[in-house]
DNA sequence: TAGTTTTCTTGACAACCTCTTAACAATAAT
DNA sequence: ATTATTGTTAAGAGGTTGTCAAGAAAACTA
């Protein structure tokens, strides 16, 4: 099954050159010159496995961009930009950029890294709304200041931020938790509970986490 | 002067024409059909330029040869593999290759790279916080005082510097170094205790190295 | 080689932290 | 008002980690 990758490039002569080139890797590449668009687009649609974002975009500053990518979806994304930038670059992997390829790159080099990433299931740094989490290292920090969860708290924060929006319900945070699967239900309750204080979160107006009564709990942002 | 070069292959032909073309250009080649007795002989003697490893070897994962051998020194290593083998080439300079060195080669290319990287003359002391690290000659100094770490010790102590920030499983830790496979768990634990004494960590409020509580140890800085 | 020293491994125990549960209070639905 | 569901607390059950000491294994020395 061909992987979808999005590209965010407004020279259309590199756009079809690098199309042409994943096509033959099967990639199917879906090119926007606008980062509104290429934005409006991973928002319909949520089955693209990867982003290359060429930061040098004309009026638009590329980290914006790559902020708002991260904060819809924890896609991974490569950043272009050209050679030398290197103060980019850091500030690139802060913001959760996946990789970096300096400008001009061998589209060779761009498989490379594509196939790299996938392959690894990487992606270091997520940002959601002002949380920003680090599955790798099992921190999340609200606002710059770190959350100490415990394994449990954590594994069911994370599946409520990946699943946000929607409504979780228990069997499904059980089903996807290293929780004993006949733990019971109630026990998730007082998970949330203590979740929601360490976060600041008020049960009667929560800002993050929401109960649907009858149903389960759901993220929101 | 004469360069050692130690070389892993198990193709014996391939051996002996190396070997021999190394000869000309005035480096001694040592060659192993198994990793186990290079990776032995470089924890015996630490008077190796370089090293060359195939990748494909029989039974063995290339790549936890390369991890092993860069855990205990930081030698440089170029990787030869089969052709097109590329997904693997991003792999290991991942894991801290040097080189990359598609086969069949010609020797010429062989001593053209291993010369280039000698040139750069790196190998150095890595200095971590308040650490100074000399691989090479396995040593840790804290603020000048030098730490005496036992062999696994000190192979546990790079690499949770070397993952600094990210959390080690014990699994990992058992991997990357040269633990015996079957070694239980809590050996480690053991491990970390003694080390954390030697660098006078307190583990109530490590200031080195965390214990993630039900996944594993960070270092931290 | 045999004896000595060091290092590694393991089990045991205590201390500690997390997870689970029940109980009760608060809230929402009917 | 009644019933079902959720929020919260506290206790203890259960699992994890820190550390010690003793034996096994390895390295070293004579």
């Amino acid at each position: 099954m061909n992987k979808k990758v999005l590209l965010i490039e407004d020279d259309l002569q590199m756009q079809s050159l690098i199309t042409e080139y994943l096509k033959g890797y099967s990639f199917t590449c879906y090119a926007f010159a606008h980062p509104q668009d290429a934005i409006k687009e991973l928002e319909k649609h949520n089955s693209y496995s990867i982003v290359i974002l060429d930061l040098m975009l004309p009026d638009i500053d590329g980290f914006d961009v790559l902020k708002r990518i991260k904060s819809i979806s924890d896609i991974p994304v490569i950043i272009s930009s050209a050679r030398g930038d290197i103060g980019n670059k850091i500030h690139g992997f802060d913001l959760g950029a996946d990789d970096y390829l300096a400008k001009p790159y061998e589209p060779r080099e761009l498989v490379l890294r594509i196939e790299h990433i996938l392959k690894k299931g990487l992606r270091s740094k997520t940002m959601v709304g002002e949380f920003t989490i680090d599955k790798a290292n099992r921190e999340v920090f609200l606002d710059d200041y770190s959350i100490e969860f415990t394994k449990i708290e954590f594994e069911i924060f994370i599946f409520l931020v990946q699943n946000r929006d929607k409504i979780s319900s228990r069997e499904q945070i059980l089903n996807a938790t290293s929780l004993n699967e006949n733990t019971k239900n109630r026990t998730i309750d007082t998970h949330i509970s203590n979740i929601r204080n360490k976060i600041g979160d008020d049960p009667k107006e929560p800002k993050y986490i929401k109960s649907v009564w009858g149903i389960g709990y759901k993220f929101v942002n």
